[in-house]
DNA sequence: AATTGTGAATTGATTCACAGCT
DNA sequence: AGCTGTGAATCAATTCACAATT
């Protein structure tokens, strides 16, 4: 649930700013949804809550920690190390998440200078994967490339992929895709104004 | 409407291919989707097909393009010129949708050798945005500086913000803004395996 | 025979309204 | 008094089922 992550993060603005105990509605405004879509988010999970008060932002957050799985600092390869992929190395947005990338992958490992990550063949995906037990992958390879690449993370047992390529990608059963089109967001974007 | 895009983005593959007819359920299957919906999708404008044969791709093109709103190239402008934005000015997935970056403001105008826009200061941004007649921006500053550098995009007169910033932007009615918020898509991802 | 267009049915998500705790 | 938890109501999106058209 997308929503999740969103209370997560704003709850750990609370805690670093001491805060013991919030409200939905509070809570809600920052994430920019309605108290009630909270509480009812929420209480998909169990019963957080005391009445008359509100949430304990301590106990909520482990509570979400534990929900969203986020524990521990999950480990991310990138394939396709090209302008978007080398830019993604060096986004600082996901590390603050708690997830890092860790590798990267391509079939010309040149721009191996400007990434601080090390920069891998393609075969050796399948013993670098295996053996670091990564389970997700960031895909930033030319559309006509896609779907050849994620054959092979799949194959190596890539088990999520956030996809860049603007792409139906197709994988087997088991194995979740996140799209993200940038030119289809602007596209769009240019739809709804005036 | 996203679908559209998509719909649309299939249709030039067929033109391509020099492809002058297509069912809805051939065209729904390439944008990952059920024939039912597309066609309920593309009668909430009119009635372009014909029972028994199909939708004629250059005449169902030409009424998306229309639809879209993508008559031609819409230049946008990139707030931001940090690792993430140079990487959008160079992505070349826009241009292929129509759209072109055509400059880029920051603060600090350092790394504009990097760039293949003229790099601006913040205090050229309104006139450049009234001359150039530009509806667009994308937003790729840290979450710190992002609500400011919004004031003055729309200050400047812009209208749509595609925002990477994991902030919630306040923005008065009549801007729009769609946000693409990675590392919420990474954890989300992440929430969906296993 | 094939395939669209669409009202009706279904499913899903959001919001309301208020009872129930603290 | 304040605020959560939640069944019921509403609203939105998707899918079904089939008549209409070429």
């Amino acid at each position: 649930m997308y929503r999740l992550s969103l209370y997560y993060r704003n709850l750990q603005r609370l805690k670093a700013n001491q805060i013991a105990t919030v409200s939905s509605a509070a809570l809600a405004k920052a994430a920019g949804v309605k108290p009630t879509q909270l509480r009812k988010d929420l209480t998909y999970f169990g019963q957080f809550g005391t009445r008359g008060l509100g949430y304990d932002v301590e106990a909520l957050s482990r509570k979400l920690t534990e929900a969203l799985g986020t524990a521990r600092l999950q480990p991310v390869i990138l394939a396709g190390a090209g302008n978007l992929g080398a830019a993604l190395v060096h986004y600082g947005g996901f590390a603050k998440e708690g997830f890092e990338i860790i590798a990267a992958f391509d079939a010309d490992p040149r721009r191996a200078a400007e990434l601080r990550v090390p920069l891998l063949r393609m075969n050796a995906l399948h013993a670098f994967v295996a053996d670091r037990g990564v389970k997700m992958a960031i895909l930033a390879v030319p559309a006509t490339a896609a779907q050849a690449v994620v054959n092979e993370l799949v194959a190596a047992g890539i088990m999520g992929i956030l996809n860049f390529s603007p792409t139906l990608l197709q994988v087997p059963d088991g194995v979740v895709v996140n799209n993200v089109d940038l030119a289809l967001e602007l596209e769009n974007l240019s739809y709804f104004i005036r």
